[in-house]
DNA sequence: TTCCTAATAAGCCAAATAGCTAATTAATGC
DNA sequence: GCATTAATTAGCTATTTGGCTTATTAGGAA
């Protein structure tokens, strides 16, 4: 379970272009393509990536990137796992999941509320006017 | 369908503590006090709350909660209304809902995409270890 | 009209953020 | 050992953010 401290991390993370974009790819396999440039016998999540290879992507210097991407780790967003010189980035699922489970449960509170106190289920048709 | 610009409004937008709390309270009735201040004869939804009496629960000033209620505004969180002379403001329900649905179709694609490339499927006991 | 309250707008300032380069650390390869 | 590569750390700067006070706008009440 989140803590209100860990859910304000995990949104100013996201609250940042660059980051989010990271976030973006890193959890749609958008940078798959580092796997050309996987070293030799080194067993990886093919979703992962390294540090170097996220930098590529964008106009903005390594230890930019590097930091952005501390700021994902600390957020719990990603985890990072060192094979040799590299530094490998992998998506935690855990947390988007927990972020998921938080949004889902407001919504149906909030619904089961308002059929409590307003005998009014929501329909598609009238979400802006109860 | 939050596009890309939306959704890191919404991050910016909860990614402060002021604002956070602001978020929590409007969307779970902890303002709903505000109830015994409300002008005679204005018809509100009684979760609503005006500006002032959000001010209330903070050692800020009026200007500066005014200001992170247009940002909650602008990032389409919550709606605001005029009746006479305060401003009332209420949880827009549709943005949450929409923000869990991206949150689940991520982790239900990434677990279909988790299962398809490595025929595993994630099970309680092994989140961190597939 | 005049006064009062609620809210916003404008302008100011300190602190945080996001970028950079240069220096450092750590692992690999010659 | 020495050079190379990957990444981080440190230190710097410009911009953004988040607070404040003061001024202004808008509505309700005397």
């Amino acid at each position: 379970m989140l803590t209100m401290h860990q859910k304000l991390k995990i949104f100013k993370a996201l609250g940042n272009e660059t980051r989010f974009l990271i976030f973006k790819n890193v959890f749609t396999g958008g940078y798959t393509c580092s796997l050309d440039k996987k070293q030799e016998g080194v067993e990886i999540n093919p979703i992962a990536t390294c540090v170097s290879t996220v930098a590529e992507h964008f106009n903005f210097s390594l230890p930019t990137i590097s930091n952005h991407i501390k700021e994902l780790r600390e957020a719990g967003i990603i985890t990072v796992e060192k094979k040799g010189n590299k530094v490998y980035i992998e998506p935690n699922i855990e947390t988007i999941r927990e972020m998921a489970e938080c949004f889902a449960t407001l919504v149906s509170n909030f619904d089961a509320n308002r059929e409590l106190f307003f005998n009014h289920t929501p329909k598609e048709s009238d979400d802006a006017n109860p």
